[in-house]
Formats: C-alpha cells, structure tokens, sequence
DNA sequence: GCCGTTTTCGGCCCGACTGTTTTCAGTCG
C-alpha cells in the first residue's frame, strides 16, 4: 500500500506561494506568477473546507481558481505530490530563492546575473562582486554591486540567529521529551531563550540525573535530532532537523540550580553577581555557592538570590539593566502575565489585507477569552493592502455596530491603521478620523528619510490629536530588515508629553517597541499596548510572544492599556481629545 | 494563469524610490 502524505489547506497555500516565486525567479509572465498568488490568498480567505471541495470537484467555483490550478491542488491533494511544483523546483537553483533575501536583489536581476555570468549560488555572487564582475552588466553598476555586497555580508550575520518564537516551539518539544524520561531529575531551559531575547542563537537546556550516561543516549537519540556533535556524561550538542543547534548539560542534582543560573546568563548579568558575591565574601560559579571553603547549600535559585541578598530575578530581567539594584530593594517589578490581557487591539480583516471576516475574528478572540477587540484594517493610501475607502469605513462601522448588539457584552472597537504620510500627517481628514475609537498611526513607506526628518515625521503624526497610539515605532524585521532612522527616545518623549499609546508589535519578526527601549518609556509613563497586528485568526495568539517581551522591557500589568477591563478602555478611549 | 466579455484575447493595483540611464527598469511596500 502506497501512503499519502498528509495534505493540509496550509501546506497547499504554502506550495502555490513557493510555485509563484519559482515563476518570478525563472522569468515567467509576472501575471502568471500573480495568479498563484490570488490562489494562495483566495484560499487562506475561505472558510470552508479544502479537502471536501477537492472532493467534491468544486474547488473551480473558487475566486482565483481556474482550470490549471484547480487541477495542480487536485493532484496535490489527491497524491500528495506536484508533478509541476517539482519540475519546477528542479529546474531553479535553490541558491536562486536565497538570493531573494538580499535587498534591492529581485527576480530579473537574479535571472539576469545567472543568465550573463551563470551565477547560482550567494557564495558565486560574492566572488563576482569581489571580482567587480556586476558593474559590466546592463542595468548594474558600482552602487548595485556594492550594496549586494553589503546585502550578503548582513544576510551571513543573521544566519547565525533565529526568531525567538521558531526555536521556543522546538526547544518546548525537547523539553517535554526530557520531562517524559526516567533519568531526568529536573529540567529547564536556559540560555536567551529562558531570557526571552527576540532572537537567539541555539537551544540551551540543564537536566540534572543520576545516570547521565543513559540520558546522554536517550537525548541524542529523539527523533527531533538530525546530528550529534559531541556527547559525554556533562554536555551533548546536536542538530535539530530544522538546523537549530542545542546543548544539553546534565548535573548532578545538587548542582542543579547553579547550572541553571550560571547558563541562563546573561553573561552580564552573571559577572555582576559574581561580584556583589565576592564583596559578600562569597563565591559563586555553575557548581555552587561558597563562603570561605564552606559550601552553602542552595536548593533552588530562588535559595541562591536569597544568601545573596536578593529576591528572586526573573530570568526575563537578568541582563544586567538595573535588576539587581532592584532586587536588593525589592522594587522589581510584578511583570505582566498573558492572563492579564483582557483584549486586543489592531486586528485585520478581509475589509483590508487580513484572511478572516470581522465576526470570525470577534469569535477567535471570544473563544480565547477577551472581553474586546480594536479592529483597525489599512487606510486608504496603503494600495497593496487593500486599504479602506471612505465607503468601506462606513460599511464597516455598520457592521460592527451590529455584531456589538449580537455579541454584547463583547465589544469590538472601530479602528483603523492610518499611514503615516511623508510630511507626518494622516491619510484622512479629521472628519473621517473623528468617526473612529481608535487610530494607530504607521510607517508603511518612504522609509529612507534621515533621522531628523523621520523622528519629525513620527512627532508630527504623535502630536495628532487624533491619533491614539503608535504602531512599531521602528519598522524593523528581525533578522530581515534594519529599523528605519529614528530617535526612539524623542519619539518616546513626546509620546509622553501628548499622552499617545505606544504599541509593542506582538508579532514574532517585529517585537518592536524593543524591550531595551520599553524601559525607558515605563520610566517616562508612556502606556503600552502589547498588539498581535493579526491577519488571521492563529495570528491572534502572536500576543504571547509579545507579552514575553512586555516581561523582558520590565512591564506590568498597569502599564498596558490591553489589561484594562472593556469599561475602562471605552473610559480611557473616551477622553482622548 | 484567471477573468470577463468585446466569446478569443487583453488586462491584470499603484506610486515612490534607486540606480541606472539620458528616459527607464527593477524593486519594494
């Protein structure tokens, strides 16, 4: 019997994106590569089930989907495989796909550089810039050649990392695997991921056993587990199959908490311990703690922090920005918590550029227990997101007002994500504005302006009385895009100065407010909204990862405004002018 | 490759920016 691997709605949406790409990249009519892409939106839009229409031959009546495609996500789902997606992939250098990620490197300049000097591989094109082969190439010159070289150089840097959501989901499964074994005494994570920073470098993990021997064997052998890179009785290092690199050190029990401490880090952190230690006449390292030769015993960290004077650090704040300080005085803060939530602003909808309709969203959030929602689709000027008219607005308000009566006391609030104009104003006029709860100011383009003009750019929409609060106040991708210029603490400033809401971006690649810089605006008692910016139902849960790092910029509860009960939101939202 | 209609093929979203050109192609959001 011939198995079939399992097809999915995601894993078909997945494959007609790659094959749109694939299209572009071989210098196929662009049109033709747009057309998986509506397929590929068309799909994620619809609410009813892709394996019953596939069987039941209506998967045609599909916006998007004619006779071509209808038949490839037939095949697919019917085989598991794609005899076109295949040959396709066959026929295009995978170095191709990669050279995708280098800014200002597009499909016909990819085609153009593998066509005139056969180049298929980043490593290929670096030597060819270095050999100043591309400034000879119609349509290059020295600039283009240079900022490729720039583009690769970045590209190598971010490779050394991931987002922290990608290895937190991996590093969960190993744990739980962990958990599961008999040998296992106790088990964390350490490293940055157990401090939540936005991006790490590899899989931390302490287990403390009386038989690391058969640990050893046991961790090497998971099925997560691609390669193994060293093994011993106190440290195994593998390769996950997704390319994420994890360290397991065993110790003994008693040891346990010191390990766990000294690889939790930071390394900061760690060497501003160890000397409020030694000017306590103490000496700590990742095997213990000491007074003289005497080993005091420690059974948890919590017991460490203790003869250290300290209570209890969360791991979130150990990089060494003043918790210690704070610890000693007990003034740490009572981080906040995803149970303290109480609803979420800035969601999309298929109005604009989301997947879900509006009451599928209130349902998702209901289901997760909010008592509200902010809807804010894209404003008018924001063309490739399908931004709202005026309308559209109208339609809109229309319908939320009903879904308010139909779902009372659940409480959607009228939104809208207002671009943020090169001059600094909104893209509506204020009587337009004036009809919304909310309005989140964003950058979404003209992001080559120098600092002074963008930090203006961004004062000026702030000091909108209409604007409510500030979408990622830096634009970054992690890992993928540099965050525009600007002068975060200005903007943070006059935040303040005018009362506006700055947003934490819950999405895992933005995580932008940065943590670093939500200290400072804590400090300057600017409120922070921890916001999933989700454009499909799943995308909702995004909001843990931004608590996580609400957690790490020392935020409490009181300094979100989406821990606010829905009364106290249409209060606050109430009195905004 | 899809859609709509003009039923057989042309249009498919747009504007800004950059770096190349010397009037525009490619990239990006």
């Amino acid at each position: 019997m011939i198995s079939i691997p399992a097809v999915t709605k995601e894993s078909v949406i997945k494959i007609l994106e790659e094959i749109a790409v694939l299209l572009e990249l071989s210098g196929e009519n662009p049109f033709k590569s747009r057309a998986y892409q509506n397929a590929a939106r068309n799909l994620e839009k619809l609410d009813k089930d892709l394996l019953s229409l596939v069987a039941e031959n209506k998967l045609a009546e599909v916006e998007g989907i004619g006779e071509a495609i209808n038949k490839k996500v037939t095949e697919l789902v019917q085989t598991g495989k794609l005899e076109y997606y295949e040959a396709l992939k066959a026929a295009i250098p995978q170095g191709h796909l990669e050279m995708l990620k280098i800014p200002g490197l597009g499909p016909k300049k990819i085609h153009a550089l593998f066509t005139q000097l056969g180049i298929k591989t980043i490593g290929e094109l670096e030597y060819a810039c270095h050999e100043n082969r591309l400034v000879e190439l119609k349509g290059f010159g020295k600039k283009t050649q240079d900022n490729i070289l720039a583009g690769i150089e970045k590209l190598k840097l971010y490779k050394e990392r991931r987002l922290y959501a990608e290895v937190e989901v991996s590093a969960q499964i190993l744990l739980n695997s962990l958990q599961e074994n008999e040998n296992v005494i106790r088990v964390s994570i350490a490293g940055s991921l157990r401090r939540c920073t936005e991006t790490v470098k590899d899989i931390d993990i302490v287990a403390s056993s009386a038989n690391p021997a058969a640990l050893a064997d046991y961790f090497t052998g998971l099925p997560l587990i691609a390669a193994v890179s060293g093994k011993g009785t106190t440290k195994v290092s593998v390769t996950l199959q997704s390319g994420i690199n994890a360290d397991l050190r065993i110790v003994h029990d008693a040891e346990f908490p010191h390990a766990l401490l000294h690889f939790t880090g930071s390394k900061e952190h760690n060497t501003a311990l160890r000397g409020r230690a030694k000017n306590m006449g103490l000496k700590i390292n990742e095997y213990g703690l000491w007074k003289a030769e005497k080993n005091i015993v420690c059974r948890s960290e919590e017991e460490i922090f203790f003869h250290l004077g300290l209570k209890f650090i969360p791991p979130e704040l150990r990089e060494d920005m003043g918790e210690i300080a704070a610890a000693e005085k007990g003034s740490l803060p009572v981080l906040v918590e995803e149970k303290d939530i109480r609803g979420l602003f800035h969601i999309h909808t298929n109005f604009s550029d989301g997947a879900e309709s509006l009451e599928g969203m209130v349902q998702a959030a209901k289901k997760m227990g909010y008592q509200y929602i902010g809807i804010s689709d894209h404003s008018q000027s924001a063309y490739y997101a399908g931004g709202l008219k005026k309308e559209d607005i109208e339609k809109q308000h229309k319908l939320i007002a009903e879904l308010n009566k139909k779902h009372t006391p659940f409480y959607i609030f009228r939104g809208i994500e207002s671009d943020i104009l090169p001059d600094g104003n909104l893209d509506y006029d204020d009587k337009i504005l004036a009809g919304f709860d909310f309005v989140i100011a964003a950058i979404h383009g003209n992001f080559n302006m120098s600092e002074t003009e963008m930090t203006g750019r961004i004062k000026n929409a702030l000091q909108n009385p209409y604007t409510t609060m500030l979408a990622h106040p830096t634009g970054r991708l992690l890992l993928a895009r540099e965050p525009y210029l600007v002068n975060i603490m200005e903007i943070i400033d006059t935040a303040a100065q005018y009362g506006k809401i700055i947003e934490l971006n819950a999405n895992p690649h933005r995580l932008d407010l940065d943590w670093r810089n939500c200290i400072y605006a804590k400090k300057k008692g600017v409120k922070i909204s921890i916001n999933p910016d989700a454009h499909h139902a799943a995308g909702l849960a995004d909001i843990n990862w931004g608590v996580k790092i609400a957690r790490k910029g020392w935020l409490e509860k009181t300094d979100c405004i989406n821990c606010l009960s829905r009364e106290e939101v249409k209060e606050y939202l109430s009195r905004k002018f």
